[in-house]
DNA sequence: GTAATTGCAAAAGATTTGCCCCATT
DNA sequence: AATGGGGCAAATCTTTTGCAATTAC
């Protein structure tokens, strides 16, 4: 199989998307982000590490229902998103334990599961709560 | 509240999504089918719809992890969707009851839920099967 | 008659890709 | 030195939008 190379840029964007923060960033977020860190960084260079680290399993790629552009999120356990519709926050939910033990194989023609994504989509409390 | 109309583009499109062929198509196929019936409506009479149907919750859309474009279907009874990512197939998957009445507005916080979406990714049992 | 909706085509975004050069191994 | 990966810009693909004409009500 192909070798991969550890370029700088490869880890500032890993770096970036494993800060801690739970912010969900776009691929031109991350971009700007990186920009900080390495000025002449690319957009397209972006994209194409995005990519190949979702194919590594070390980044998640999230599509919102609605929303224009992916999120990224590095590794973390398994959890769901909510989505507010209202003002297109994304909040980390955490995952009932039976939820992931549920056998979904038995219920359609699944062979191998390599990912869960649950999101759910709504208001979230402060663009839900009633205007005083 | 603005008036609607009920035009022909529109009953074509909704007739086609709700055929009872769970083929999740995207709005591009949507066009082409419509076009059958409707030889001069126009993608963007499509794509117009989709969104106006999609608000009215006659219709929901579907953004696979990693596909490009979205995908659509009819009203439906609730299920989730799992998504082969070598064949690019999309299969509906039946949801267990205690998925629909966990309380998840008590894990974030969120005010109210309109759609729960459970996207699950993985090998098809074709796709996934050792090659003979 | 009025205004929501269409068709068309252009525009807007988001993401990918070709090509040539640079940097990691 | 070999070649994976980067920078840049053009290309591609999906979806949206402006506008004049049409049509449902």
């Amino acid at each position: 199989m192909k070798k991969t190379r550890n370029t700088r840029q490869r880890a500032v964007i890993l770096t970036i998307l494993n800060k801690g923060n739970h912010c969900h960033p776009t691929a031109e977020a991350i971009y700007r982000e990186a920009q900080k860190i390495m000025p002449n960084i690319s957009l397209g260079t972006v994209y194409r590490n995005l990519n190949f680290l979702r194919e590594q399993g070390l980044v998640r790629e999230i599509r919102s229902n609605s929303a224009s552009s992916s999120r990224f999120e590095g590794e973390q356990p398994p959890h769901a998103h909510f989505h507010c519709t209202r003002c297109n926050s994304v909040h980390d939910v955490p995952l009932p334990g039976n939820f992931l033990s549920f056998r979904w194989e038995e219920q359609a023609p699944i062979s191998s599961i390599s990912c869960l994504d649950l999101h759910i989509v709504g208001a979230c409390v402060e663009c839900g709560a009633p205007v005083v």
